[in-house]
DNA sequence: ATTAACATACAGGCTGTATGCATGCAACAG
DNA sequence: CTGTTGCATGCATACAGCCTGTATGTTAAT
């Protein structure tokens, strides 16, 4: 039995409430889907009460973003720390593109931020969510290897937003089951291919 | 006013009340997404009651999935419109790929068919409504055109499948605002180059 | 006469809000 | 520096409204 510590000072108890609901939240949205789990599920699952949700969260759908802003900010420091600043342009694409994979690889991370996250929070609030935590982009690693070939067959904004879609696409395939390797590969020889510069 | 003809045979009440109940189910889920979208609300909006809505369907799920094959296979009608039979298979592929993005370009088809469907029915079943309508494939075209070239650099399946979806993301680009033609030549360019042989 | 095509009524569950209570905490008094 | 006082914070409980799915009744086609 969990008896609850007589001395807490109130930024603990808030901490460790908190804390709970994104992890009840988490678990039970990966496993049963937004719509498919309820606020009294996840106050049961957190050992709190309704109550509690309400006071720390402004409704289901702001805790939802919390989950969300957690596991992208998870994702983010994933790639950041597979891409050295030190690391050469090229490299550093490839690299951070299987560690996006890799990071994705994590169960639940897929239907919560490219299934669920989209239909609920809308297409515009995810990609504010993204934008806020991943420092160095795609476009930006693009911009490195391409600016040295010279190539501008392809406008640069376009060609990350179709990778990135490449990218999520390749991390459902893995989760539901394909093998990853094949999908890591050709990721890379995706991005090999768009980013060789046209001969002559 | 509208007032129910007095002969009508059962065949024709369950078309015109099936259709309406689709015509409604859509209009409102493409503006207030599948869970912002009530029974009662499709039931007004369509002129009936609840019951014939539940008489016709088995939940609201059901409904919306029926929705959804109604525009998948509008969408792969406007594809094989636009691809016959005798088009050569590299031009088949491109024109495929412009008629994809064409489709996608009817208002709310990317909410239903990209956003909202995967979230509600699952990526298993979305995966199912698109293959039972689109009958010529890009996995098929890309083989048609790279068994030609000898290129084995990367496995055509996979490569269908991060194909794909980048057409989904540029489809989702264009409806968001995005200038149609920036994303037409890049899905262009990329199949392009995607399936150029490598040189050697 | 039977069945299809609905309309109406009902039960349970969920969301968000309003309300109540106990505890932390800051300021001031002594 | 300590005790008291008053407010804010953290949470639990109760309530109102809506929604979904089902059960039941009624009319019209076959």
């Amino acid at each position: 039995m969990q008896q609850t510590s007589p001395r807490r000072s109130n930024r603990e108890r808030t901490e460790t409430t908190r804390t709970a609901l994104l992890d009840a939240a988490r678990t039970l949205i990966v496993r049963n889907g937004y719509a498919g789990t309820s606020t009294p599920e996840i106050a049961s699952e957190a050992r709190v009460t309704r109550g509690a949700l309400y006071h720390h969260f402004a409704d289901k759908r702001d805790l939802f973003r919390a989950v969300l802003e957690r596991e992208a900010e998870a994702v983010a420091a994933q790639i950041r720390d597979a891409t050295p600043a030190a690391m050469p342009a090229m490299e550093a694409l490839l690299a951070g593109s299987l560690a996006y994979l890799d990071a994705m690889a994590i169960p639940g991370r897929t239907r919560l931020l490219l299934v669920d996250g989209p239909a609920v929070l809308g297409l515009d609030e995810i990609a504010a969510i993204d934008a806020a935590h991943s420092a160095r982009t795609l476009q930006e690693g693009l911009e490195a290897v391409m600016a040295a070939s010279g190539d501008r067959s392809i406008p640069i904004p376009a060609l990350a937003v179709l990778l990135s879609a490449a990218f999520d696409r390749a991390a459902l395939a893995i989760e539901a089951g394909s093998e990853p390797n094949d999908f890591r590969s050709a990721v890379l020889r995706l991005v090999e291919r768009v980013v060789a510069s046209v001969p002559g």
